[in-house]
DNA sequence: ATTTTTCTGAGACACTGTATCGCAACAGTA
DNA sequence: TACTGTTGCGATACAGTGTCTCAGAAAAAT
């Protein structure tokens, strides 16, 4: 019985976990973008048939969902932190700096409603903080703010981003210079305010106003924790 | 030479421009959704060969672009309205009912930066309401904020409202019983804050929870407008 | 050792966005 | 009027996509 007699063993299939294919599409995406995530390809990058992945997801859109809540692991602070300013702040920034890491991540950010462990986790944090300063109400309203606010300046400073790059040019210019298009547009004298505010406006740092804008909303939340309401 | 020995006229092709494309385009969305807009099927509703569509447009991503850019004709208002804030609050009300119109554009709200002459005259509108009332810089992060909240909070009621049909459940049984997953992961006792945000929230009309988050987040940009930056 | 159950992956299906390119209808010219 | 150059249309093709079905192989149970 020489080893040329006795048959290979049977190729097991590679072993497989959600967290695996999650990395796998994860990885994809940080690649090439969410459109480079195909099951296809998620696959092979695992050794793997297509349809194997049918057994831990069961819709493309569920892979979608674990790679939010995969995200939202990063989001999550380690270690508790102070007040509730703090809390909603560093969340939003931890957000942001998440979705710079993962740009896919704005594709998807308020798309669906994210109920993930993670996810929820970082909710939970957020709840906690606030718990007991102002009746549920306003306190789901101050949550839901914030969360509206971050998700809608990340979303466009990416999409800012995308088209700064596609251009190449920084986004000062690309207003002045995108396309003949805007340029033509505002020279037809029908957006003078608009021409004005490209003409005069001063390149911001993305991060500076993002700091900014969240802050005058934390204002306005200050400002209704402070006193109940009516 | 009666009639039918003349030959009937060529068929001539369907007359076509970019109006009807995307008449057709947003007639297929608000129907089934972004995902039933092909561009196969886009042409068979104007009786017209695919391939047609790319004399007009040179990309699935521009349809895409023109349609946002045409909603946004019915977004800016026809009269002259009062103040900032009025000019600010209508905005964000009317591009919500467009919204609730065409649940698609929930999807591309933000996505990429809208350069069409409908989304430039609502820009336009909205700057030359604010001009002269504080420094450019302050003007546009004001602009940008209050955008970035109801685009955020648009895309998230949308998405809830999505999900709310999907299981046939309200808002609230929708959390209490959205699968048994969210529950069981409320009984492990790890969410106490959110659990108890489940268990004692009461259900809240949507279009009054935006108005309130926009009002306060105008009320903070009240308070930056009206004192000059440091 | 044999049966039952489970799991895997090859192939197929109905689509998708887009490139290519032959053909037909038009405009301009002789 | 005949011809030719140009344009633009659309049939066909290509390389993908998400997902279904199902024959067969491996694992578990008997």
């Amino acid at each position: 019985m020489t080893v040329w007699d006795r048959p290979e063993p049977p190729t097991r299939p590679a072993p497989l976990d959600r967290e695996r294919i999650v990395a796998a599409a994860i990885a994809l995406a940080d690649e090439g973008g969410l459109e480079a995530v195909s099951l296809r390809k998620v696959a092979a990058r695992l050794d793997v048939g297509p349809m194997r992945l049918y057994g831990y997801i069961s819709t493309k859109e569920e892979l979608f969902d674990l790679m939010v809540d995969e995200v939202h692991a990063e989001i999550l602070p380690e270690e508790p932190l102070g007040d509730w300013r703090e809390v909603l702040r560093v969340r939003a920034h931890r957000t942001r700096q998440a979705t710079l890491r993962h740009e896919w991540l704005a594709d998807l950010l308020g798309g669906r409603p994210t109920l993930g462990p993670n996810a929820l986790a970082v909710t939970e944090a957020t709840l906690a903080a606030l718990d007991g300063l102002a009746d549920l109400d306003t306190v789901m309203r101050a949550v839901e703010t914030v969360g509206a606010y971050f998700t809608g300046a990340i979303r466009r400073e990416i999409a800012n981003l995308r088209a700064e790059r596609a251009t190449g040019l920084s986004k000062r210019d690309w207003q002045r210079a995108s396309g003949p298009h805007v340029m033509r547009m505002l020279a037809t004298g029908r957006f003078p305010a608009l021409a004005k505010a490209v003409h005069d406006g001063t390149e911001v740092d993305a991060e500076a106003s993002f700091a900014t804008g969240l802050d005058w909303v934390l204002d306005a939340v200050a400002a209704k924790l402070a006193r109940p309401p009516a």
